[in-house]
DNA sequence: TCATTAACTTCAG
DNA sequence: CTGAAGTTAATGA
């Protein structure tokens, strides 16, 4: 399930890119964005789905005391504003963009809803997509409630794993990190200081090697069984 | 005991 | 050279 979902995921960007799509060529646009910038703001229409092509964008909202929350951050390939697609008026949080270079392709909802009625093999990945992308957020939320920060890591990389191509057979996992501590903090509710100090626990107990780069994992069967690290 | 805060070092642009 | 990333140790729940 997870194969397929990473098949659908890498090619949606040949997919739904407009410039791929010739009868939109003449209105393919990127848009650009620097660090700071906003794609959208909270309470804006709808009206696009967007595609990132270069760069990063986190995806927030606020609570009522300010503090930000992030509910996911999104790399090259990654759609978000996808709730547009299930007759989303407004905008429920931000999306902004966390990186100098981002590039971001829009495709505006009605093209969308086309696009899926003539190709209903696209219209399922799109399905598919935004059905998984609840659950995932289902899950975190569940995981934030109810498990220790050392839980929802190992989660949270388990999680990556299963996006890898052949990552059901392979022994050794490479997972190239387009997160940073501090990425991954946010994304489990933690700090980056406790991210750091728990990978750098999951290394000595032999599961993992990373980088800044990326992340090895020597011995996948933790994943399902759970460290024991002391 | 676990995770955060704060203070420090290293890294990348 | 500066801000972000990563590390380490003290401290509080």
């Amino acid at each position: 399930m997870s194969t397929i979902w990473y098949f659908e995921n890498v090619n949606l960007y040949s997919v739904l890119c407009p410039h791929k799509i010739k009868r939109f060529s003449k209105q393919h646009s990127f848009k650009k964005f620097s660090k700071g910038d906003f794609v959208y703001f909270k309470e804006e229409y709808s009206r696009h789905i967007y595609l990132v092509s270069e760069g990063k964008v986190k995806i927030t909202t606020y609570t009522e005391d300010g503090e930000e929350m992030i509910k996911a951050i999104l790399t090259k390939g990654e759609i978000f504003g996808e709730m547009a697609l299930l007759g989303e008026k407004k905008r429920k949080d931000f999306a902004q963009s966390v990186s100098a270079n981002t590039c971001i392709c829009p495709m505006e909802v009605e093209q969308m809803y086309d696009l899926m009625r003539e190709n209903q093999q696209f219209g399922l990945a799109i399905h598919k997509i935004i059905g998984l992308r609840i659950r995932k957020l289902e899950r975190r939320l569940e995981l934030l409630f109810f498990k220790d920060v050392k839980t929802r890591l190992l989660d949270f990389i388990k999680e990556l794993a299963d996006e890898q191509p052949g990552s059901q057979k392979a022994e050794q996992i490479e997972i190239p990190l387009v997160y940073t501590h501090k990425d991954i903090a946010d994304l489990i509710g933690s700090r980056r200081a406790t991210v750091t100090t728990m990978l750098n626990e999951l290394k000595e107990g032999g599961f993992i090697d990373y980088t800044r780069k990326s992340i090895h994992i020597l011995d996948k069967s933790f994943l399902t069984e759970g460290a024991q690290v002391s």
